[in-house]
DNA sequence: ATTGACATACATACCGGTCGGTATTATAAA
DNA sequence: TTTATAATACCGACCGGTATGTATGTCAAT
């Protein structure tokens, strides 16, 4: 199951999907087209068109729509959201003035693609959750490690006396989860880098207030 | 086109579907079937199950599907966006402290099954803003019309020296609508009104900083 | 010789949409 | 008042296309 980590390294560099294997090949264009698409509306006939691949290669792999769903979650979703988001956390000695970079960053990070595509965690979430039971726990579990993370981070920061004491770092870690995505949506839908900066303006705002020193904006 | 107003008053009261004419009863099994499926997993065949009306009538009031699906979002999900979220703005004296009282209040409003569903105005953003260029314009314009609202509320507490002057007006009703949005969808993914709560707490605690005194949690 | 890794053709079901026909109502001339 | 006409509202069988999934076969490697 787990036999795509060595093609971990390749994957997001993979201009073309020579290097991978059949498996590898399916999971990257299934992917792709959940995220274009949206699961129920990917189709295999399409995944296989995009990768060459037969469906017998397909269903040998995986035993039905479903199962190739949850396997892009745990397998590429998970990567990309704890590569994204999750471990840049580690790294910052500032918490907070940290989270307010990567902010920042991300408005140059994202291209005008990525914005009318969406996050393909919070896509997924909104799509299937209500729906599959499946999909929804395995998408549960990468918010609560992306929340978990996050509170620690926060924990930290209030213990060292960098934000006020009124705050609760997994109320923070929510709230600023639930903004990021919600920003997200509506650059999206609005199809705006602008209202992506405004968004992040109003996060950067509340990230500084909390902050005990250099309360201006 | 808009004879559906006649109906308006009927609309969220009714228990069945008796009291509207075919049109109606079609418009309104819609709109439930594209909160609970999405748009484009949503059946025709389904809608017509569910009301007894037949296909032959669907066709009549409608030249296909997509036109469906842009009079739901005209005539249904604009209504209650207006009606939840944009209408108990213009009541408030005091803008803060009334959207900070319709955030509490929002938790006791939804229902788990509002949860578990979603906002049917994020659901379809979501799926169909790339998708569509006619669902994309009207979804816009709904969220245009509620960040007009929340920002014309905004400009008239700054100007009367209720929230600090750092703010801009617009910048903050887009990050609240951002918050709220996405604080539905991580309560409808992890099925948990506990995270409705935290992330109202969250976005309070942001209102609350930024209101000129009394800025206590 | 058996197993894993595919390939191909096919089965079945459902999708949105069409089309000829009908029942009812509105209009208006006779 | 009756009757002819026309428009509206609706019916439901049917169509082509596409969806996921399956059955059977090939072929290289162990």
């Amino acid at each position: 199951m787990n036999d795509i980590s060595n093609n971990e390294v390749y994957w997001w560099h993979a201009l073309d999907d020579a290097e991978l294997d059949t498996r590898g090949k399916i999971l990257f264009a299934a992917y792709k087209e959940i995220h274009c698409q949206g699961f129920q509306a990917a189709s295999l006939n399409n995944i296989l068109a995009h990768t060459g691949v037969t469906k017998g290669a397909l269903y040998h792999h995986f035993p039905n729509k479903t199962e190739l769903g949850y396997a892009v979650i745990d397998e590429v979703i998970a990567q990309r959201i704890h590569l994204s988001f999750i471990q840049p956390l580690q790294h910052f000695e500032n918490p907070v003035d940290g989270i307010i970079e990567m902010i920042k960053n991300s408005g140059e990070a994202f291209s005008m693609t990525d914005i009318n595509m969406g996050c393909p965690l919070t896509n997924l979430s909104q799509e299937m959750a209500p729906i599959d039971e499946g999909f929804r726990i395995r998408l549960v579990a990468i918010y609560e490690k992306w929340h978990r993370s996050l509170a620690d981070v926060m924990t930290q920061a209030k213990q060292s006396g960098q934000i006020v004491e009124e705050c609760d770092p997994y109320t923070l870690a929510v709230t600023i989860v639930a903004t990021m995505e919600g920003s997200l949506n509506a650059a999206k839908v609005a199809q705006s880098l602008d209202i992506l900066y405004y968004c992040g303006c109003g996060l950067i705002q509340y990230l500084q207030l909390i902050r005990k020193q250099h309360q201006g904006l």
